[in-house]
DNA sequence: TCCAAAGATGTAGTGACTACAAGAATGGAT
DNA sequence: ATCCATTCTTGTAGTCACTACATCTTTGGA
């Protein structure tokens, strides 16, 4: 659909804003930036940030829906496939993708950012949820077995939680290439032993 | 320890506070009753209460340290026990706890209360997470094996929200004693599946 | 009886967020 | 080109949780 020089410009503040906010929060801490402070730097009023973005973390946690992977995943796969190898597999790429060059010393930043926020992380919690129903909800199209498909999801959400601590853990903030391979293995490692204790538990 | 007169009327004067606290909360809904009327109906100033709970939400969780419960019961089983057995063990007793004649009407309305909140929704969370941490760390002393320890007690977590959604799916708000009955059954049957899981896979 | 510690209070302020009433830009119709 | 309705933006005023701080009051002990 085309879009119009208003909606354009609409699109093009929105960005504007999130861009600003995001750059003021890596660099001094989300708690110590005010929204005042970013609508200021992005030079609207402060009432316009809250018509791009409902609360102060969405500022942030700008990409939408990014949590609906799992559950498209599930629901991409062939009606026989096991989904805790489909989830698996989908989960290694992801953190491929996240090991690519250039983006890991800006995600571990991120990272940084959240854990170093009451706020950020009560909003990942939130959305490693959504992440949960979302999934319960593809897996009971699967299969009639709910509490099953319930389980399998906060699982496979736990599981997520454990190795993203990992990955924090084994990469160290500056990546020689030998370092990156070697963490990279050891995570690799740590997500299958991860995956292969679900795939036990609810095989 | 004997207290003194002072210390007395302190704990006087918060128990008041949060007795009236609770009260309003599951009259009218957490987010829907401020401080200042808690203040009010407690004949205290607002800063007292801030003196005496850190946050609004403490107001509604007084009982401190519950979720330490897992970890203790780690600690005090014998080093040869398993884990995931010890967890449900403990699980099972507690749930039998909260079925008891008389505490059932009020739990559930706590937890309903706290399902309308948002604000009560994220301090569950928090609180999980510290139970996640607390369990890791007695798990941390009886095996070596960090990773295992960590994905135990996240397990654990998930197992125990998705029990607590199936025990507020499966009892009806007033409960006969013959459908109680029933319901516990049905829950205790899913508990046991829920922990099968978990040993399989851990174990 | 007097003093020091600690609890209770009141005042002022910050920061996220909402409601609402304009103001300004835009797209389309005439 | 002009006018109007839509919609994006803005400013004002207010609510609520929470903090800092100064003051007042109560209490325990010398």
């Amino acid at each position: 659909m085309e879009l119009g020089r208003r909606e354009r410009k609409k699109q093009q503040t929105r960005q504007a804003i999130s861009d600003v906010a995001t750059g003021l929060f890596l660099e001094r801490g989300f708690d110590a930036v005010t929204v005042a402070e970013v609508a200021r730097a992005a030079d609207v009023a402060v009432q316009t940030v809250f018509n791009h973005f409902p609360a102060k973390e969405d500022l942030f946690f700008d990409e939408a829906g990014w949590w609906r992977g799992p559950a498209r995943a599930v629901r991409a796969a062939p009606p026989d496939a096991d989904p805790i190898s489909v989830l698996e597999t989908q989960y290694v790429q992801g953190t491929r993708e996240r090991l690519a060059v250039g983006h890991l010393a800006t995600w571990k930043q991120f990272v940084r950012t959240i854990e170093a926020s009451p706020a950020l992380l009560a909003r990942r919690r939130l959305t490693a949820e959504e992440l949960e129903r979302s999934l319960t909800e593809a897996l009971d199209e699967r299969s009639p077995d709910h509490l099953k498909n319930r389980l399998t999801a906060a699982l496979y959400a736990a599981a997520q939680k454990v190795l993203e601590e990992k990955l924090m853990a084994v990469l160290p903030d500056d990546a020689s290439p030998d370092e990156l391979a070697q963490a990279q293995q050891e995570l690799e490692q740590a997500i299958a032993e991860v995956f292969a204790v679900l795939r036990r538990g609810l095989g």
